[in-house]
DNA sequence: TAAAATTCCATGATATCCCATAAAATGGCA
DNA sequence: TGCCATTTTATGGGATATCATGGAATTTTA
């Protein structure tokens, strides 16, 4: 099975930045780092810039690589890949959980989305979010009342089944 | 893992041109310098001219080893070779980290990107960059708007899923 | 030999490691 | 199926190592 990021949890924030990674993510982040072994903490990636500025994004090592070889495939001073590597190498960092399953966040990744003592970890599939609790409540009932007003043939699920039949 | 330049940070540049190099960049110049040693320091290679003329791009000397090879295909006597070459190997040169991790920025080297007591360095993957922070801002901001202004068919993002597909 | 560059040492701040504990989840097992 | 033992989690505190930076001493070089 490849196991995706699913589900959501609140976590302390302490005064020196650590939070813990919900459990049932670090599955995920060792299954995703291929030089995880027993005894060794995996490493992965957190993107905190790109288009939402108000989140933090993790990737597995292996989701990220995928990136970065498409990336890599772009002329190499074209605007374009300068783009790419701008949002998604610039604004990132390599991460590595502790013994206790935690990580630091800096105090400037803090103050980039807002977080004080608690952060909520939101399963993405092949990614995960932190967010500031307040604003992941915003954000899934700006989401919610987007979904309520979509028209029947905007609708996502629909659209799912569709790109199923190509 | 291949680890790649991730992240930006703030550096005092002292009196004398000394700057430290973000401690996580010295991980990927150590991993990619053939030559590198636990006992020695890594050596990387800086370009200082380039297409754009208001940073600096560091390359560790495997990626470097790259580009070189690539403008080694194209004819010898051709102008688009020397054109290259004059760019990525005239206006270049070798560096090594010191035992304290920082490099020396000449007074040229500083002088042509304006620095005087601060430097930026940004993660690009296969290299970084170093920049006058007042000048990275605006590189910055320029990339923002740039990137806010494509149309849904141009954005580097979607393209990179079509990439995907070949 | 004076200026410039390099090496060596010092230090405060920050980040990392290591241990401790309590709560929760898990797993027998009668 | 109810209870206890064990493991896993979430969280905190203190010790230690690394990092960023400044200054002095030494070497190079022009």
């Amino acid at each position: 099975m490849i196991r995706r990021f699913r589900g959501e949890s609140l976590h302390k924030v302490d005064a020196k930045g650590r939070v813990s990674v919900p459990a049932a993510f670090r599955r995920v982040l060792e299954e995703g780092d291929p030089e995880f072994t027993g005894g060794s903490y995996p490493n992965f990636v957190v993107v905190y810039g790109g288009v939402r500025g108000n989140c933090l994004e993790g990737y597995t090592i292996s989701s990220i690589t995928k990136v970065d070889k498409l990336i890599s495939k772009l002329a190499r001073f074209s605007r374009d890949r300068e783009i790419l590597e701008r949002f998604i190498n610039t604004q990132s960092t390599y991460m590595q959980l502790d013994e206790n399953g935690r990580i630091v966040l800096s105090y400037r990744l803090k103050e980039k989305i807002g977080i004080r003592d608690e952060a909520i970890f939101a399963g993405m599939g092949e990614k995960f979010q932190i967010w500031e609790p307040k604003n992941y409540q915003n954000e899934v009932d700006a989401l919610d009342s987007a979904f309520k007003n979509l028209s029947e043939d905007e609708n996502p699920f629909l659209k799912l089944d569709q790109l199923q039949d190509l």
